[in-house]
DNA sequence: CCAATAATTGAACGAGCGTTCAAAACTAAA
DNA sequence: TTTAGTTTTGAACGCTCGTTCAATTATTGG
């Protein structure tokens, strides 16, 4: 098991264990959690079906691995950038640093990152797995936004707020999912992999929506 | 084959075939595609394993047919509504002819269409069923819409314009999947199930989003 | 160098999977 | 009532699944 190997030692470019997150990350995106079997990540990752369950346990354990590896730097970036404002900032500079490490490493961070991405996308619209898995990864920097936000609006009802960052949540997910949707619905004049023209217009199209619902409420 | 059966029956209240999709629709929308067996579903329905392939051959094309189902009334109420509007509507009212017809659905439609949702939304997030499932029965009519909201913001440019369609796209499905994500970030203050509180919200932030985006473009 | 621990191998387990099919039951028109 | 066609049944097919385990190899600390 994971918990009686102390001593993990890279034998080669990359050790086996993140061998095999990279395979189940970049297959999980693809095909989803029950659409890949242990045989086709190992195999991916060159190594042997055993050697799975051997580090990470049953497959959800690996999932969940899957999801947690990339959480911690990916929280910490947000909380720094959100630490960093001034006590004044406007609603874009917030969204920016909740918005901007994930689409920044999702388009410059390699494909592992974009793989990651979209498992995101995948289970932040499944219930069956956001309520264990999502939620604890990411609910509680979520939290820290939140209240960050309602700062900018001292007036808005929590309600309204709340909303709204569900809706940055959806544009956000969506977009990571990269499912080729833009590029069928613009005939392929638009391609969602060009996450630079997306970045420049979901802040000011969330930070719109945001005034619009918790600037006027009581 | 469903092909051959020119005279289907109904011997009780709901047909064999309703039965099995109203299963599938179900278990597809808590587990996925993968996530659930023919025989799960079949149970679910209460018929016998082999008539899911008897009356919609392999599972995927039961996938497609509880896609299919509920898509066409879905897409003439909308367009119907758009139909009815005014030639200088807002772009408020464009946004509600899209989205009120799918979420009142989800709200009062019975628990079908709240399933059906949640299987949409998981499928608009996923790039294996996104360009050849959801594509085939949600494309033309939202490219009608495109073109209707241009007629709104003649000066944009179209880039935008899909961005914040696309955006519009997310903030939706991640409201049908009714993960309860909003629940636990609240602390079960507010729910995602209140789909009236939802729908009050979600137009004002989206058309904000638009104008922002769309009316200043050149 | 040698023992102790960690990592890897290869094979096997029972279970469940999607799909198929011949036979039986049922239905509706002649 | 006969007959042709539709629907349902129950069993079986080959296959892949997640998981387990004893045996083997590699690595490290004393």
């Amino acid at each position: 098991m994971a918990s009686k190997a102390p001593k993990p030692v890279d034998k080669g470019p990359l050790g086996t264990a993140e061998r095999i997150l990279d395979a189940a990350e970049k297959l999980f995106a693809e095909f989803g959690f029950d659409g890949v079997s242990l045989r086709q990540i190992t195999r991916e990752a060159g190594v042997e079906l055993a050697l799975a369950n051997y580090h990470f346990g049953p497959k959800l354990e690996l999932f969940r691995a899957v999801v947690r590896r990339r959480a911690q730097a990916l929280n910490a970036q947000r909380f720094a950038l959100l630490e960093n404002l001034d006590g004044d900032a406007s609603i874009e500079e917030v969204l920016h640093a909740f918005t901007a490490p994930f689409l920044e490493r999702s388009h410059r961070g390699g494909p592992g990152w974009k793989n990651y991405a979209r498992v995101i996308a995948q289970i932040a619209n499944s219930p069956r797995w956001t309520p264990d898995i999502l939620a604890a990864e990411f609910d509680p920097i979520a939290r820290v936004f939140i209240e960050r936000i309602q700062k900018i609006f001292p007036n808005t009802r929590e309600e309204d707020l709340h909303w709204c960052f569900y809706f940055l949540l959806g544009a956000m997910t969506i977009t990571f999912a990269e499912t080729g949707r833009v590029d069928s619905l613009s005939g392929g004049r638009f391609k969602a992999t060009d996450l630079d023209a997306i970045h420049a217009r979901m802040v000011p199209f969330l930070a719109a929506g945001f005034r619009a619902l918790c600037s006027a409420s009581p």
